[in-house]
DNA sequence: GCGGGGCGTTAAGGTTCCGTCAAGAACGCT
DNA sequence: AGCGTTCTTGACGGAACCTTAACGCCCCGC
């Protein structure tokens, strides 16, 4: 769940924002002033900031100021309309965008997916590991137990992919032909043998009898983790 | 110098922006359409875009589609006021930032020097270490583990820096085309193979038997440090 | 006990993919 | 304009890969 910090000093506003990404599967906390802000970035490392400028105890550029010395966290500045110089300071100080009030909630709500998309280039990462091998899915790379890599061919990888996608899960022969060889070949339950053969010499310690790679007779295959 | 590229088909705006970014040292080229903007941006690889979503030949929100399916150059859109869901829109799409015409010459300034900020930090360690040769991707500087430093082409460097900044990650073939060579050249892998096999030459002890640029059959290339 | 279907294993052919070389075109610099 | 560097393009031998067929095994029903 993406984490927001609102500093505002206007009760309006902190309540406006509370509801609206309350809603929409935010994780809200708010600050009132430069400094509890401060101490809460460091205290709750949100995943996002909002920042009204007009705080009561210090400049904005100085809370920004005060954030970036230490992290790249994404700083969303709220402040009133007009003060073009103002909006240019806060920029050049380190924020990463900027909204004048009154703003409509949809703008707000859109350049905080922006952000947020921004700071988190790396969806995901999965990696499966097996007491024998792990599976590295965004590098395509099987590692053994010792370091030393699997060399697997292009259809041997997409198999052993969608099994490790639907880990401890059934996938019916015709799903994995249809989705390695395409739809023509949903009955060629020949390529599954040949290939299940490979990847157990491959990865399975005794290939003969196999413990992650199981077959489920008339039925399909299933990958146990 | 930062290049950036203007797309827009008011040639007042298109030459306000020419001399302002001129003159504050930016390399600045131009489209007036959402055609000739892709092509632009496959061509020249700004480090940023500034876009008009009103564009004669096609909807802004297509072009920052195109831009997004094969790279994350910033996009800072640009468009008459008012229009709150097109704003939305385009954030979603993929935009990094907007601003409403009229606008103020300092504030874009301010949004473009923020986009560059974020797009290109050096957070990471930019100096790869192996055995035989150091890789410093700030320098853009190869260097043998006697000191004596490697001549690369710019190609050459290009190719390399991908496949070092995705270390022990597989990057396939049409990755390696499109960020190098542009998104037409997806299927001339016969670049790749003429590009490898300099880099081998260049950098492996022994080019013939490679062994930190690996090919993988049918799927890409990998840098093993 | 017998036959058949589903599965595992292996190996040979044919196809695709890769490494290598070289020559001409395009580019940049003096 | 001339020169050197870099990029593009094509061809070829060899390696890697996919397809296909054949054979033996096991389990199950008859």
């Amino acid at each position: 769940m993406t984490r927001v910090l609102v500093v505002d000093d206007e009760p309006s506003i902190l309540r406006a924002l509370r509801i609206n990404l309350s809603a929409r599967e935010y994780d809200v906390s708010t600050a009132v002033d430069g400094t509890t802000g401060l101490a809460a970035v460091a205290r709750d490392r949100p995943d996002v900031i909002i920042l009204d400028l007009g705080l009561p105890d210090m400049d904005g550029t100085e809370v920004i100021h005060g954030v970036r010395g230490w992290t790249s966290i994404p700083i969303i500045v709220l402040s009133a309309w007009g003060q073009e110089s103002q909006k240019v300071a806060a920029l050049d100080a380190g924020a990463d965008d900027y909204v004048t009030k009154p703003f409509g909630m949809d703008e707000l709500l859109a350049r905080l997916r922006a952000a947020v998309r921004r700071a988190s280039p790396a969806p995901d990462e999965p990696v499966i590991t097996t007491a024998d091998f792990t599976v590295d899915l965004a590098a395509k790379q099987v590692l053994r137990r010792d370091g030393s890599d699997v060399r697997l061919t292009p259809t041997e990888w997409q198999l052993l992919e969608i099994l490790v996608r639907n880990s401890g899960r059934l996938v019916s022969q015709r799903q994995l032909l249809r989705e390695v060889w395409g739809p023509a070949y949903e009955t060629e339950s020949n390529y599954l043998r040949v290939y299940l053969a490979q990847l157990r010499r491959k990865l399975e310690p005794e290939p003969s009898r196999p413990r992650y790679l199981l077959t489920e007779s008339g039925m399909g295959y299933r990958f146990k983790p």
